[in-house]
DNA sequence: GTGAAAGCGCTAACAC
DNA sequence: GTGTTAGCGCTTTCAC
């Protein structure tokens, strides 16, 4: 409110203080290599316009040399959702580094306001595009046709890169922490797999793979959403009928929430009595008693990586563009994992 | 990476292909009223603007409206921020709203890094800036002199709008739902209370004077940081050493998650034994059990307010500019308070 | 070493 | 009803 804007100091103006053309204050303000200004007269410049407060319109500035300076990214809902932040936070870091400044638009999943957005977003000559989901996997794709588009955290039918995280590296850490404590027998995967849903997917996977190769092998599956309610019921229902597991990969902090509180529940001890892994490496994981070993997503960097890619500064990437950019998940240790109580002999 | 920008199709590319002048695309697309446009010419430049992907250059259009249809939102860190999220996602639909788009930086508190980012908003001419924090109150304004100009969840020594939550009345809320429910003695509040930190000293304020109107007091305080590991150690310690309380209010969900477990530990029951009550709301509160009543943050709404009031449409705010504006904290009843077990004979 | 001037794509006053 | 044209503030070529 209140006062609007204020008049605004034009490069003319600078130029007619300071006693000099514009062209002679384009050059010193743009540092322009070459153009043999005295210094006094530079020196002359710089002190005027720093007096009058000048400050180059960035409109003018992009209609002529066609760069705004500004990347957007649009997310079905990421600012909303808990990890997302990361996402953007890396993303936004990183523009400003690169001296530029993210446009942030949320769809809210509807297309018709996605394509709204990316209409605006063309009409707003950005440098680039980000196209950001917090489900990850995902592939219409509204009508993008900007030279720099690259994908975070999805995938479509288009040849455009993407950034993942590498969730089936992520699998196989969590099985090989479990591994290293000694693990071979009653390991449990508490969640839901289905094969549209990517994370789930490739973290089964991983933890497959990992624990076949040490030639141990899941003990079974126990079934529940992706909320702590889901887990609870599930982790109980599993250790009032049947013998009790020796470790649990949870597919998330919030699953492995509920499955701390079924597990005291039934008075099963973590980690002496049952060991805990679990991934995504939320806050959650530090609050929990035993802190959680947990396998983390690489949000911040892959935010960092699409800005990178968007901006044509990726080495990693220059050679293989359109391709899929696993970024990978790291293991947190913490104090969930312990050595299976009655040693199990190795298989 | 890949292809660089397409070709842009301009303004008169359209009134060429279309057989008029760019006044009449102008006046056209702009759908200027009383521009006695035929009907005919209309139709067949609108058809040809679709035809040829026409998309306005946003750059030459503010450069000469003087308009950007930008909001900046400038923030110490509230991306990062679980709750925080909440506050841009308010900002950014209500912006959207208004064919607004939003420009999200993070200072990361580093106030060199917010000069630079302030400076750069202004040269792209924004509409306005909203300035955020997550810690809430502080003062230290970085030179900004732009028109419109609001505070979103803080506050400063300059005469500028401010949106903050009353958490004040957000601890009468708390303060209330215990109340109801028939409790007047044994009632602790769980948390750290500076001078400083805004929130835990209005939401104190809040609670001490509902409890005084309806007779009675707060019975003590259990000094803690804002983490579960602080308040389990500092209500275990209390548990331990004194009687029982009969509830407790914590100053965050944190805190209350970390009260939890030491009332879990020390075999007390929620909410027969203990009544327990927060503030946030956060995702935390419906992950408990049983579930957390919680006074909610309502940040969503104050996003919503500042875009509002910067774009200087919100009635309430119109005839009381430069001043505080608070938003209201419902309290969000769950199941973790009942009444008092041995009725409490009221004071 | 410095300056004049063209032009980026758009809007809008003014002319016809 | 429709077209001509002047600029918004900046960069940059070319001339001096």
């Amino acid at each position: 409110m209140t006062r609007d804007r204020l008049p605004r100091v034009r490069l003319r103006d600078v130029a007619e203080r300071a006693g000099v053309s514009v062209t002679t204050v384009s050059f010193v303000l743009n540092e322009r290599p070459g153009s043999g200004i005295s210094v006094e007269t530079r020196d002359r410049v710089l002190r005027v316009a720093r007096e009058m407060g000048y400050r180059p319109n960035a409109a003018a500035r992009s209609l002529r040399t066609q760069v705004t300076n500004t990347i957007g990214l649009i997310s079905d809902q990421i600012v909303t959702d808990n990890y997302g932040g990361d996402l953007i936070r890396g993303a936004l870091a990183t523009a400003l580094q690169h001296d530029h400044l993210l446009i942030v638009v949320e769809s809210q999943d509807d297309p018709e306001v996605e394509r709204h957005l990316v209409e605006d977003l063309l009409a707003r000559q950005v440098d680039g595009i980000i196209l950001a989901t917090i489900t990850s996997d995902r592939i219409q794709l509204p009508g993008i046709r900007h030279g720099r588009t690259v994908l975070l955290n999805c995938t479509s039918s288009h040849a455009l890169p993407a950034i993942l995280a590498d969730e089936l590296g992520g699998g196989r850490e969590a099985a090989n922490a479990l591994l290293r404590a000694g693990h071979r027998h009653g390991i449990f995967l508490v969640g839901e797999v289905t094969d549209t849903l990517r994370p789930a997917r490739e973290r089964h996977r991983g933890v497959t793979a990992a624990l076949g190769e040490a030639g141990a092998e899941l003990e079974g599956m126990i079934g529940c959403r992706w909320w702590p309610e889901s887990a609870y019921d599930a982790v109980s229902t599993q250790l009032s009928s049947r013998e009790a597991p020796r470790a649990l990969i949870c597919l998330n902090d919030r699953v492995a929430f509920g499955a701390y509180q079924a597990l005291a529940d039934a008075g099963l001890r973590i980690p002496d009595d049952v060991s805990v892994v679990s991934f995504d490496d939320s806050e959650l994981a530090r609050w929990l008693r035993p802190q959680l070993t947990s396998v983390a997503l690489p949000y911040f960097d892959m935010g960092r990586i699409a800005v990178e890619s968007v901006l044509g500064l990726s080495q990693e990437w220059a050679h293989a563009p359109d391709q899929e950019h696993l970024v990978a998940m790291p293991v947190r240790e913490r104090g969930s994992i312990a050595a299976p109580r009655s040693g199990a002999a190795p298989a």
